[in-house]
RNA sequence: GGAGGAAUGGCAGAGUGGUCGAAUGCGGCAGUCUUGAAAACUGUUGAGGGUCACACCUCCGGGGGUUCGAAUCCCUCUUCCUCCGCCA
């Protein structure tokens, strides 16, 4: 969420740089600034209003102890019609603040500078390109027939039990998965992260506090009964951690990584492309976030990049990384690269990794601030990365490392798995 | 699940209808003293809105109510504690 100061101060640069979202800004700024403008004319009004009941009341007080009875029965006539207009004064305040607060959370951020125009992923600028694309054997299958070739994936026992895009993962599969997670934490850790486990399902002002409310309110699984969200990554738990938050710029920086399944309704996308590991609604995750000092926060963006890199280089698996256009960018994100590998026996690029610095925006709805050198109270700035998704990655070793009559493991994760092979 | 009790500033903890945004202690910050530090002493120290700056307004777990006036009374929700029951 914007901060209003801002929308005040600089409307025109941020209907400039919405455009590269395709964001046409103008008419929701203009409401945005007459209800804030609106908001304080009546703000301004009930505060006299209140502040002439107060004084009221203080007589009253003053003359009832003083054994003036009468008198202070007299002044209590006055205070109906205050009190009349501050109700209704009230309710007119509330009801601008809340439409206000709706359209507020209708603008996306702010993208950095260096995002590139454009209108949809073919727009993406792709900035790196690392590992060479495996030649594979003469018939190369896709992950989802290895995965049942060598039984360690069972997409239709998932089906059977809970529904489709819920894989059950079994013997080296369900090992191979669990090496995984291990390794990233071990990686993560090993990078100064601090592993944190967190709940699975969170409460609604979490949802907004990143977010994922309301905008995006049909692509997480709700728990009616209880008024809970099943987590889509977990960003969301560990970034409102600091929910409402007043830190001090010592305790910058704020390094997590936690493990997590993540639950996406992945409402409408069905087809080829959802195949096998491609598009999951339960799929495991580790994810790194940071909590950063505004001046900091590239930086460690930058940071985050070069340790997912150094990831997939032991991985030894085929990636590029993309800088994220206007179009194709998350409405919470002002910057974002996305990791891909490429699925040799597929031919194209899956993501499995996406590092987002969000500046103040989560910072604003989750009221998360430090007291900066001055003394002075600023949001701090959020970020996070996937390191890594699980299911992709697993797709792009399982491809890339086949060969005639097996699927090799990459040597980083033989000690966690305990074997080199499948077969 | 049943029965009770509680929720106050960074923390601890007073306050049960009026001048209380809130005593006191600890912590934090600044100063005195000291070569420096500690101790001691002095001062200062919650958040949000609003203003050029003041004024002013709001906030004592959340929401609603009673009252001229609510941290204090009532209703409700949430959370925590104690006891009972159940249970990995």
């Amino acid at each position: 969420m914007l901060q209003l100061h801002t929308i005040r101060e600089h409307k025109d640069t941020i209907i400039q740089a919405l455009k590269k979202r395709n964001f046409d800004a103008e008419p929701i700024l203009s409401a945005v600034l007459d209800l804030d403008e609106k908001r304080r004319a009546i703000q301004t009004e009930l505060d006299a209003t209140l502040a002439e009941s107060n004084k009221l009341s203080k007589e009253i007080g003053i003359l009832f102890k003083s054994g003036k009875a009468q008198e202070a029965n007299a002044l209590k006539e006055q205070t109906a019609g205050l009190k009349e207009s501050s109700k209704n004064l009230g309710e007119e305040l509330n009801a601008t603040a809340t439409a206000l607060q709706e359209q507020l959370y209708q603008i996306p951020n702010i993208p950095n500078e260096s995002v590139p125009a454009g209108n949809s992923d073919e727009d993406n600028e792709e900035i790196y390109r690392e590992g060479d694309i495996p030649k594979l054997v003469e018939n190369a299958l896709p992950h989802w027939e290895l995965a049942k070739k060598f039984d360690i994936i069972d997409f239709e026992s998932g089906v059977k039990i809970t529904g489709a895009g819920f894989p059950v993962y079994k013997g080296k599969g369900a090992r191979l998965q669990r090496a995984l997670i291990s390794y990233f934490l071990d990686k993560n850790t090993a990078a100064g992260y601090t592993e944190i486990q967190v709940p699975h399902m969170v409460n609604e002002a979490s949802g907004y506090g990143t977010g994922q409310l309301p905008d995006k309110e049909g692509q997480m699984y709700h728990v009616q009964a209880d008024d809970l969200y099943l987590i889509p990554t977990a960003e969301v738990p560990i970034t409102n951690l600091h929910r409402e938050d007043l830190l001090t710029s010592k305790d910058f920086p704020i390094k997590y990584t936690g493990y997590t399944p993540c639950f996406r309704r992945e409402a409408g996308s069905y087809g080829a492309h959802v195949r096998g590991l491609n598009r999951l609604h339960q799929f495991d995750k580790v994810e790194v976030v940071r909590i950063e000092h505004p001046d900091d926060s590239y930086k460690a963006l930058d940071e985050m990049v070069e340790h997912v890199k150094g990831i997939l280089n032991e991985l030894q698996l085929p990636y590029r990384i993309l800088r994220l256009c206007g179009g194709d960018l998350g409405f919470t994100s002002a910057l974002t690269f996305d990791f891909e590998v490429f699925s040799t026996a597929q031919d194209r690029w899956l993501e499995i990794s996406s590092v987002s610095n969000f500046e103040t925006f989560q910072a604003n709805r989750l009221k998360l601030r430090f007291k900066d050198e001055n003394g002075k109270r600023q949001l701090a700035h959020t970020l996070n990365g996937s390191s890594l998704a699980l299911p992709r990655v697993l797709a792009g070793i399982l491809e890339n490392y086949q060969t005639e009559d097996g699927i090799n493991i990459p040597e980083v994760l033989v000690p966690y798995c305990g074997f080199d092979r499948i077969d």
